[in-house]
DNA sequence: ATTTAATTACGAATTATTTCGTAGATGTTT
DNA sequence: AAACATCTACGAAATAATTCGTAATTAAAT
């Protein structure tokens, strides 16, 4: 009864989350220099930095402020925000079914080969697992 | 050359959308009717009015208002709107990847032994398609 | 015809998100 | 040490989305 889990980061909160998964902990002026190679526009630094500020409240990031410039580094593990974040859409979306968002996300898109050989790959796996009450399924960090 | 497409819809907008969707033209009191079940907490009337006036606006409805209540239906296909989040999401939440969505979709999520045969069956169509360099691959919508 | 009920239009309060400017502190350079 | 650069904290403006109250209109009921 306490430690509320962290809520649903917004786009930019996101955009900080992806570079923090994919570079590790960095200051802002980093996070910030990435933000903006990947934009058209520039991202002022204090806006970067009041995101950040942001979302330490919401404990989607720690930071390490022993030297004057804080390094922050990510507090939410990307699967499982990517989960959350997929839950909530496919709610909203697709009325809760996953099937649906897959056929449309297949269907209505180019795949290349390989990335329909390693979806069969996963559908194997998920069906032996199914067929296979096996002990205990634990898995899920 | 004009006709700006409409939109991507906000989630309230979804929310009336999948009604349209499902039931064909409305009133705003059916409308509101349908939401009210659906939610814990009652929409008020008129808040159902006003986005329903925003949508129209952005063009994601159109209405009939030939009688005093206006009926209002989606001006937007279900499948194509669909396609859009879709997009919007893959490149936020997964970087572009729908790969990495539908391992993800599949992987931390129960799937029954139906629908993993349908994705097959979906995954045979793709690989026919690609393997055949037909003509003109038309067939959207 | 009056009253009552339902409907539309519209303004506006509320909340969330994003943005940035400015002040103050701390370090660096000359 | 004085000037300069960098950093954090914080307030607040700008924008978007959601919500609802109120007034005006029209229809229905009495």
């Amino acid at each position: 009864m306490s430690k509320a889990p962290p809520p649903k980061p917004t786009d930019s909160e996101l955009e900080i989350l992806h570079v923090l998964w994919q570079h590790g902990p960095a200051t802002v002026r980093a996070i910030n220099d990435h933000l903006s190679q990947r934009r058209q526009v520039e991202v002022g630094y204090t806006t970067t930095l009041k995101i950040l500020q942001l979302m330490l409240e919401k404990a989607l990031v720690r930071r390490d402020d022993a030297d004057r410039s804080h390094v922050y580094r990510a507090a939410v593990r990307e699967q499982e925000t990517q989960g959350l974040l997929l839950d909530k859409f496919v709610d909203a979306t697709f009325g809760g079914s996953a099937l649906k968002l897959v056929m449309q996300a297949l269907g209505s898109r180019q795949t290349s080969a390989d990335e329909l050989a390693q979806i069969r790959r996963l559908l194997n796996d998920i069906e032996i697992q199914n067929s296979t009450p096996n002990s205990d399924d634990n898995d899920h960090a």
